[in-house]
DNA sequence: CAAACTTAGTTGAAGTTTCAACTATTCCCA
DNA sequence: TGGGAATAGTTGAAACTTCAACTAAGTTTG
C-alpha cells in the first residue's frame, strides 16, 4: 500500500550520537550566556568586548588592525566595529588611522581601557576556573582542546572568518 | 623600591590552560554562527528556531509548556515568547491556553510548522554531520559528550535556567 | 479566607549583532 | 599608467536578545 507524506520523525542521528550533539549545543548556548553575565554584573562588560580588550592587551603598543582583531576574537569586521565604537564613547579604545596603509584603522587599548580590562580579569578568570578547571580533569581538559581545535578548524577552514564575497 | 600600581599582564591561567580555554571560546562563538548561517540560507530559520521546532516535534502531541520548552532550548522565557510570537506570526507555531492551569501557556507545532521542520532537517544533519561527526573519532564524540555534559551541569546547576529573582 | 508570595508568561525599550550597501585606498596587470 | 579587482572599514536598518516591569493565576499560611 501506498503512503502519503510521511510524519515519522527523522531522529536521523543515532541516539548516542544525538545525544552527544545536543550538550554541545548546549554547552555552547550556556557558557557564552553565563560570560556575559558575569561579565556585566561584575564589570559592565560583554565578554566580547573583555575578548577585545583582552587582545589588545596582549599585543604590543596595546594596537592591533581594526581586522587582526575581527579575526582573534572571532567577530565580523561589522561587529568589530560596532563596539570598538561603543568602546571609544568610553575612552577605554581608540582608533588611530594606519600610516603605511591608508585603508585601514588601529584600535589602540587606552591606558584607563588597559586597567579596566586589569580590573575586570581577576573575578572573569575566577569565574572561568570555577566553571571549566575546577570541573575538568588534567586529561580531559587536554581532551577539549584538542576536540575544539579540531571542531574550530573545520568551522573557520582559513582561520579567517572575516571573509566577504561580494555579489557577481 | 616600591612599585606603582603594576602593569603587568595577568596570564592569570597556566599557559596550557589559556590555550585550552581560548580553543573552547572559539568554538562556542563559531558554532553557533555556523548554525545559524547554515540554516538561515537554506530553511529562513535560525538555529534557536529550529530547536523550539525540534523540542515540539518530538513532544507527544508536539505541544509543551512554553517554560518547558524554554527550559529544553536553553532559552529564558523572553526569549522564547518573543521567538513564538514570531514563528505563529508565520504559522509554524501556536499557543493554546492551559486548561488546567490559568497561568500557562501550551505551545504547540502546526502541521505546518511540523512540515517546514522536517524539510530543513536534512541539511541540517548534513552539516552537523560535517563538522562534527566527519571530523572526530568515536572516542573524542564520547569524550566531547562526558565533557560537555559536566560543564553544562556546572553552569545550569538546577537544570533550570529560567529562575529569575525578582527584588527585594 | 485573605494577604502575601510564588509561578507563568508577556511586553516595550534598550542593547547587540547581522546584513547589505557604501566609501576609500591599494593592488594587479595589460 | 590607468582601470578593474580586491581589501579595509564604516554605517544604518532590520533582526534578535536581554532586561525590568507588568498582568494574571495559583499557592501558602496566619
Amino acid at each position: 500500500m501506498s503512503k502519503a507524506k510521511s510524519l515519522t520523525k527523522p531522529h536521523w542521528l543515532p541516539a548516542p550520537d544525538l545525544e552527544a550533539w545536543l550538550s554541545l549545543v548546549s554547552l555552547s548556548t550556556l557558557l557564552p550566556a553565563a560570560l556575559d553575565t558575569q561579565l556585566t554584573k561584575d564589570s559592565g562588560i560583554t565578554h566580547f568586548d573583555y575578548m577585545v580588550m583582552a587582545m589588545l592587551a596582549e599585543a604590543p603598543d596595546r594596537t592591533l588592525r581594526m581586522s587582526e582583531l575581527a579575526t582573534r576574537t572571532n567577530g565580523s569586521l561589522s561587529r568589530l566595529s560596532h563596539v570598538v565604537k561603543k568602546l571609544e564613547a568610553k575612552a577605554l579604545v581608540e582608533r588611530v588611522a594606519c600610516e603605511t596603509d591608508g585603508r585601514a584603522t588601529n584600535a589602540h587599548l587606552t591606558r584607563q581601557g588597559f586597567e579596566a580590562w586589569l580590573d575586570s580579569a581577576p573575578r572573569h578568570l575566577e569565574e572561568v576556573r570555577r566553571i571549566v578547571f575546577e570541573t575538568l580533569s588534567p586529561a580531559e581538559i587536554e581532551a577539549m582542546k584538542t576536540i575544539s581545535q579540531k571542531l574550530t578548524a573545520k568551522l573557520d577552514p582559513e582561520r579567517k572568518m572575516v571573509l566577504r564575497k561580494p555579489k557577481p
